[in-house]
DNA sequence: TTGAAAGCGGTACCAC
DNA sequence: GTGGTACCGCTTTCAA
């Protein structure tokens, strides 16, 4: 291309003076007609406004608003990772219902790094967002967690709303998770299906989630009077690589008479059962498999995946509903998190054991 | 809990203003030691002010900095679905290289619908944002492209930046994809492992991303002197469920001496899989099935899925470096585009034909 | 270097 | 109802 080649002239975008002068009226009258709450402009007026408006190519400037205003329409959302379905889903819930109340949404990855998350609060705030949705599991005895607290506090204490997806121990609204009840269900149905001999691919012991359905899971096998080996905790990553690197050492190290093997979560469990092929096994018939989260693509490998549902998109959109529902009395939580409640889906990866 | 209990005191937050009283120097001084651009302020002042806003815990209000500065740091992005794989694998991409240059990124569904895209684009305009990211695929014919047209342009002269991921015949900057060269290796290396005879699971014929797509497969085809049956074209949408639900007709249709399938995308491919087995099909052996996108979970589908990998997470970077650039001279473009060019990935799904 | 003050684009209170 | 105007929080000239 010609360098200072004929240019479009670069200009900036029309203000709201720009619109007040063009249909020769007040700002105040211009600012009314465009935004003001309740109408009570000439209706004369207010089509000569929006005309002008409308020539103009105006379009408010948010940020100007926000300073006005002292209030923004901004809704920050922190996830691990947002490449991850699990993360995926719950932005895609916080999004529609954010774009249903016409509010923006800024997102941010903590890549499951506390001392990033801590950061990035503090950047978001910056935002001045209404609301801060913070997705990731709680790390146990995380010595980042005093930092967050009092960040959190400070922002709430200027009129933020902090809120945690999964339980946090932090003095914040949380849409509790039935992480542990999930697992516990699901437990106490494998055991109805005549499993008798349990592992499980586990996350990070200090990752709160992980705690919480391995805590789930042993307690309802504890009902049935059964328990985990130790050696058959097999600790990973919590993610798709994590469960095929923990199959595969858990494979290398001997699976014993192990019937089923529960990963923590839906991508672990895909990767596990990948792992299992890698080594020459069937999942669902050599050795069955069980998930968490319920993705949506458990419907679509082979066989289908085990799981517990959790409605994903809802606990997004929920979480922002608690974060925006001002008389948030503990009525409206308990609402709420009915709402997310999880439910045990049995598929082909954990086959009826014969008698 | 009880209503109106102790409340701990709903403060503002703190402002420059408070910190350089609180450092005793003036306002601008606050200003250059915080933020400012080439350091010329005294050591010790320096040091007080940093002092008062550790203190105060103050972060600056980035919608003032914004209407002050006149350009904010936000970059808006647009995508169909953020739950799709796809589309979440882009935006982390996006998410990962704004989080480098300290950008905030606001991002909305058009749910692909080019009446809500418009709207969006007209409501993120309201931020400023630096950058404006268009990530869905264009629809040839769209009336309402003029208007999209006019409001980008409008947006750029302005001084904003609009960039569309994959060809989008609007006068703006693009990160092209290799949809239609992608497709005929495809096709060229199909043909190689022995395949004669193919169907494709397409999307709505007016979504640019399809027509490129088949446009590319049939080209490969026509080298090798194969033509794709008309009544093996199976139109659905662009989906997991389109997918599905196409594969559902096809076959109940009847698949012919049709060889191998090629879904446009790999939730398509995903979808048309399931779709086989609940109708009783091996996919692999029966049928194979190619995907394209190259999407994380297709190495975990049973058979693992051949398919057209591009690099997506790349892809949002570079959307973003493209923007950014401001030399964005065609030698940027093309390196972008460069970076971002597929590869045939042959996997089980696609076995090599018997002669 | 430092500080006073004039904006930046809007909002909203206060008279008229 | 309408317009004048004092802010909102911050940046950036411009003098001192």
């Amino acid at each position: 291309m010609a360098e200072g080649g004929p240019q479009t002239r670069r200009s900036t975008p029309a203000t709201l003076h720009d619109v007040a002068r063009e249909a020769g009226v007040s700002l105040a009258t211009a600012s009314r007609s465009l935004n003001g709450s309740v109408r009570k402009v000439n209706e004369e007026y207010r089509e000569r406004v929006l005309a002008a408006a409308a020539k103009l190519g105006y379009t408010p400037n948010l940020s100007a608003q926000a300073v006005a205003r002292g209030t923004s329409t901004t809704v920050a959302l922190l996830v691990a990772d947002i490449a991850d379905p699990y993360f995926s889903s719950i932005a895609a819930g916080v999004v529609g219902a954010a774009g249903d109340d016409r509010l923006i949404v800024t997102m941010a990855e903590t890549k499951r790094d506390a001392e990033r998350e801590l950061e990035l609060v503090r950047a978001m705030r910056g935002q001045r967002p209404r609301v801060m949705i913070l997705s990731g599991s709680r790390t146990i005895g995380d010595p980042n967690a005093v930092a967050l607290e009092a960040e959190l506090t400070a922002y709430e204490q200027t009129g933020g709303r902090a809120v945690f997806i999964s339980e946090s121990d932090l003095p914040f609204r949380t849409l509790p998770l039935a992480n542990r009840s999930g697992a516990r269900d699901l437990a106490v149905e494998l055991h109805g299906l005549g499993y008798r001999r349990f592992a499980a691919l586990t996350g990070p012991e200090t990752l709160r989630t992980t705690h919480d359905r391995v805590a789930g899971f042993a307690e309802g096998l504890a009902s049935v009077g059964i328990r985990v080996p130790d050696d058959r905790l097999v600790r990973t990553a919590f993610t798709r690589d994590g469960g095929y690197d923990g199959m595969r050492r858990f494979i290398e190290a001997g699976l014993g008479d192990t019937q089923v093997v529960f990963a923590l979560n839906d991508v672990m469990a895909m990767g596990a059962m990948s792992a299992m092929r890698d080594a020459g096994l069937e999942p669902g018939r050599d050795l069955a498999v069980a998930g968490f989260d319920d993705i949506p693509t458990v419907r679509d490998v082979t066989p289908r995946l085990t799981s517990v549902r959790m409605p994903l998109e809802r606990i997004g959109e929920q979480a922002l509903r608690l974060a925006l529902d001002d008389e948030a009395d503990a009525a409206s939580a308990r609402a709420a998190s009915a709402d997310v409640s999880t439910e045990v889906v049995i598929r082909e990866s954990t086959p009826r054991v014969e008698a």
